[in-house]
DNA sequence: AAGGCTATGTTGACACTGTCAAGATAAAAA
DNA sequence: TTTTTATCTTGACAGTGTCAACATAGCCTT
């Protein structure tokens, strides 16, 4: 399974650790993902990682680094769809997101929970990569208020604000499992779609 | 400050343990709660809580369940009041939702949070209390639809989980410091109540 | 090639956590 | 008064993040 050879120095700890962690992440969840535990997992000892990562934090941060930059890239492929309309690339969204937040519920909570984000745990990389994530928002936002899909009276950050909220609120309440149960995801985001998009109509 | 004379049974445990915790909890967060600390705040050794709490989790649910009780009360309030307009009354329920969350943001974050509800770590007991706190959302959203506030063509519980995730989302966003802050708080909601109650205007 | 610098790995230790087991005390019940 | 029960105690264990001090090996310069 692992090098039979052991030598003593690891050669790609840091990666070692991050793909470790991301596996601890989906099956068992942030809670209980210990630097110890991921340390082992590599084979190596427990102080090991805090020459690759300042603190618990910093590793943290690394592994929802990469869930920015993947989630990121995947809003930009729906939004950048020009062979479909506006509005079909409206409801997509919301179905991605979503989906996305159930499929990867612990990758979720460690890209917008409050472990990282209280008491400024976050790493400096980190906010690079998710502040732009966030203003993408912003800027979609715009771009469905001038198509008329949604409101133009309201302020575009306000907006932003709220429809981003309302995603990131449902998201939560599915992924916590308060309330709303994984069964009836699609009508859920039909639902939320219909509701924003026929503020413009009739 | 504390009774001078020390006796061996403390009198009044549990109430001491709940009074605590609740101070530290505003003051400090759930997650810098320890049940040590929380012993020795009130002169007593770290495992007297046990005779009161099965563990951790049913303190925390405890406190908690007294936060849902007491936001039921004034969502009730809120509702019953029949001097002023059924719009009024939905505009005030979004502005002391969001108030109510950012000026207790760690019991929010307690009630709402994964802490209690991802591996069944909330009591029977909480349940019990939070369980009618979720059913009174709904009920809430039937009355704003037969006003004709919220579209009448959606579902209820649909719409009920879709308008509680916009509140709730917003909430956490707030509560966690991503993306909003806390000076533009009522503008927000007002843009919330806006963008669903002109639905069905026009 | 030899020596030294630096990145990377190690063990030991500390303070902190939740929780169990076993014993001590006092109040209530018999 | 005796016995039971509720409550509180100390001792212990496994687990955590993190610091300090030391070990190894690869690289860089001479």
């Amino acid at each position: 399974m692992t090098n039979a050879v052991q030598s003593y120095h690891h050669g790609d700890l840091r990666s070692a650790l991050l793909d470790a962690a991301a596996k601890r992440l989906a099956e068992y969840g942030v809670d209980s993902l210990s630097l110890r535990k991921l340390a082992e997992d590599a084979g190596v000892s427990r102080t090991a990682p805090y020459h690759h990562f300042k603190d618990k934090s910093a590793l943290l941060s690394a592994i929802a680094a990469k869930g920015f930059s993947d989630w990121h890239s995947t809003a930009k492929r729906i939004f950048d769809q020009d062979h479909i309309s506006a509005e079909a690339r409206f409801r997509e969204f919301v179905h991605e997101y979503i989906g996305y937040a159930a499929d990867n519920p612990e990758m979720y909570e460690l890209m917008f929970g409050r472990t990282l984000w209280q008491n400024n745990a976050a790493t400096n990389d980190l906010k690079d990569v998710a502040f732009p994530c966030f203003q993408f928002q912003v800027t979609m936002t715009r771009y469905w208020q001038s198509k008329g899909l949604l409101p133009e009276d309201q302020d575009a950050l306000r907006l932003a604000q709220v429809t981003w909220g309302t995603l990131h609120g449902i998201a939560r309440l599915l992924i916590d499992g308060i309330y709303a149960d994984n069964s009836h995801i699609d009508e859920m985001c039909d639902c939320v779609a219909d509701l924003f998009m026929r503020t413009t109509k009739g």
